[in-house]
DNA sequence: CACTTTATCTCGTGA
DNA sequence: TCACGAGGTAAAGTG
């Protein structure tokens, strides 16, 4: 086996790697890079969950394991983008050696979940560092729906005046509250994707209870990109209304 | 730099890797494997994604490319369990040299997604077989709820029997739906862990499509192992009912 | 395909 | 900390 590294004295190097090592030695560049670097183990392993479920995977088999710095723990198979067995973040990881075997324990404190690997053959250990991007956005969330229409109602209705955004009340957030032109108000309800049957039901919810409430006529109004044909049908039973939008038009 | 895999002429290898590799051996190495292997990039790199939203890491960084053969693609940052961009399975991976840069494009065909990676600073590449887990079985879903429950009515209530399972309606599918021991009927839904307004709301979507279709009374029961309080007190505003049940308690 | 729901959801936000 | 809802949700199941 093979220790590489492009270690000099002044700093961490970014990437160590081992081919074949033995645990102890897995061991040692785990534990010295484990709260810095993000982790990869390739190797022939079993692992196991216990926590707000519970899952074995018992089977030796060739996995993935991803650790990372803030306490993301991944076990990957050959595929699926989620992880089979996971830990999310904060969690802490313990390596350990039991009986020659390089043993991983994963452990979420709130709810208490537990990971535990073990590889008794470990192909490859390396240790990485990775960044972290600052402010990172994404364009065309349903927040950015609700901007759009706060900047430019009449994209949802000539005449539309906006009172209130995330309006609360007891039964929830509503999204934007409004005022037609003929003064009714009127509760609005964004999804960035198509609407189903929840959508239909949330915005009924806020209806209900702004009508009780104010004890006069509400309108509701679903804004979305589509809506589903048993969630337009249900929408239309109670009265509320569907207006089409495509958040990605308004980037 | 340095070549190093285990192969022999017989069965390709399971772990090769590349250390620092000119962008042609690093483009050769995915090639070959991307349909087999889980490959695995390490460098400094910008990427880009297009599809139902937006998003954009134009700083070039440490990042760290996992693309597995259903089409899984990710890029991962030193945090956060999920990847910072990613493309889900099945995607396709292209991989290519621009003006000497690597650059990988994964494409989504439907909705149509793209998200492009390019890696001016290649420190390590890698590809390594991962297995799949058969049978894989996780303990305490929502599912194994209702499995108890229809096996064992009195969990909920005396007398109660059930009549169907994942009834559906034209607003969703009620998980099971009961009569009491005075002939009302029931509807059941069951969560997993706490439940919040959503499942009430849901449960009360239920409960009222069906009184109206049949018209007479129908009682609603929420079954999880807690409720919030607000969802408690909505609940109870709608005539509904609360019992308290630990799936982990039933495996 | 489209539709619906679950999830060890994860993640961010605000009380 | 907890509660709540969005998410490029992904993944699974059904018609």
């Amino acid at each position: 086996m093979d220790i590489t590294s492009f270690m000099n004295r002044e700093a961490t190097p970014d990437l160590e790697y081992l081919v074949d090592p033995s645990p102890t030695e897995a061991l040692r560049l785990i534990n010295l890079r484990k709260s810095t670097h993000v982790i990869l183990i390739y190797g022939d392993m079993t692992a196991f969950y216990e926590g707000r479920a519970k899952s074995q995977l018992e089977d030796l088999m060739p996995r993935l394991v991803i650790s990372k710095p803030d306490g993301t723990f991944m076990v990957h198979e050959s595929n699926k983008e989620k992880p089979r067995l996971w830990n999310p973040p904060p969690s802490t990881l313990y390596a350990s050696i039991n009986l020659g075997v390089l043993t991983l324990r994963s452990v979420r404190a709130s709810p208490r979940e537990v990971v535990m690997v073990e590889i008794p053959v470990i192909r490859f250990v390396s240790a990485v560092r990775l960044g972290i991007t600052l402010n990172y956005r994404v364009f065309g969330t349903e927040e950015d729906l609700v901007n759009a229409i706060v900047s430019n109602p009449s994209i949802v209705e000539d005449g539309l005046q906006i009172i209130a955004r995330e309006y609360h009340t007891i039964v929830g957030d509503i999204d934007l509250l409004g005022k037609d032109s003929k003064g009714n108000l009127v509760v609005i309800e964004c999804k960035r994707s198509q609407a189903g049957p929840e959508a239909v039901n949330q915005l009924k919810r806020y209806v209900e209870h702004l009508s009780q409430k104010e004890s006069k006529n509400v309108r509701g109004i679903l804004v979305a990109p589509s809506i589903s044909s048993a969630a337009y049908h249900y929408l239309r039973q109670y009265g509320l209304e569907f207006r089409r939008v495509e958040p990605k038009s308004l980037i």
